[in-house]
DNA sequence: CCAGACGTTGTT
DNA sequence: GTCTGG
DNA sequence: CCAGACGTTGTT
DNA sequence: GTCTGG
């Protein structure tokens, strides 16, 4: 998530919000790519789940094209640079639902795919950040961006950059309008090595259009334990 | 003061 | 090589 | 993140 | 909107 992952529970029935008016998707999903609609849980509405674009567009920009490259934030300067360290405090903190992420090892001139997720197979939080832009004709696009942070041991070997997942108890505090910036900076770390799982996949998860449960298969003959 | 950027990743 | 679209 | 395009004019 | 560079 660094750049494509998966979310293939279905979206909680309960409460389901699309804001923009961007189809929920009936099924599963097993290439989650930057542009696309996904769910979310927002700090200043934490219940239902929104469907919010991924790619922040700040409100200022003039063009919507930015948030293509505003898909991760750096945990570590998030605080200081200027599209990003407003949104930090201000309640645009938010969840990233997922069950699993993407990474490319490059190895000279070849790249394999990897997917990572927990050992438990359980879903989990990523910790974002929101934004809506609105455009001159009235539209508008809510937006996120996925934070990032170093490898831990077993993404060292894979990529130099992970996603933050946020365990249980920093989710809260994360979503905790009352939650000081500086606890939140702090929650900005690795996840636990030893509760990961990594596998390389098909080729076939470069491609954005291909979305089927094929994807996160082992890529034979290195089937995981 | 105004103009222009505001971001990350990977690769070399 | 570099940008855009998904 | 990867895949795929990257251009214009004129004619139908 | 806000910061940086000139």
């Amino acid at each position: 998530m660094c750049g494509r992952y998966t979310f293939t529970r279905k979206p909680e029935a309960s409460r389901v919000l699309s804001p923009d008016g961007a189809p929920v998707p009936e099924g599963p999903r097993y290439n989650i790519a930057p542009t696309q609609y996904a769910p979310i849980r927002l700090l200043s509405d934490p219940e239902p789940v929104y469907y919010y674009r991924w790619g922040l567009i700040p409100f200022w920009a003039k063009d919507a094209k930015i948030g293509a490259s505003m898909i991760n934030a750096r945990s570590e300067t998030v605080d200081e640079k200027p599209a990003f360290r407003n949104l930090i405090r201000q309640g645009s903190r938010c969840l990233v639902l997922a069950d699993s992420f993407y990474e490319w090892k490059t190895d000279g001139k070849t790249k394999q795919p990897y997917r990572i997720g927990l050992r438990s197979g359980a879903p989990f939080f990523c910790a974002g950040l929101t934004s809506v832009w609105r455009n001159p004709a009235g539209g508008q696009i809510s937006s996120y961006t996925i934070l990032t942070t170093s490898p831990n041991e077993l993404m060292e070997g894979i990529h130099d950059r992970m996603p933050v997942i946020l365990p249980r108890e920093a989710a809260a505090v994360w979503m905790d309008p009352r939650a000081e910036t500086g606890d939140c900076l702090a929650l900005l770390r690795p996840y636990e090595s030893a509760e990961m799982l990594a596998y390389p996949v098909s080729s076939r998860v470069g491609n954005v259009r291909n979305d089927d449960a094929d994807l996160i298969l082992p890529l034979s003959p290195d089937v995981p334990a």
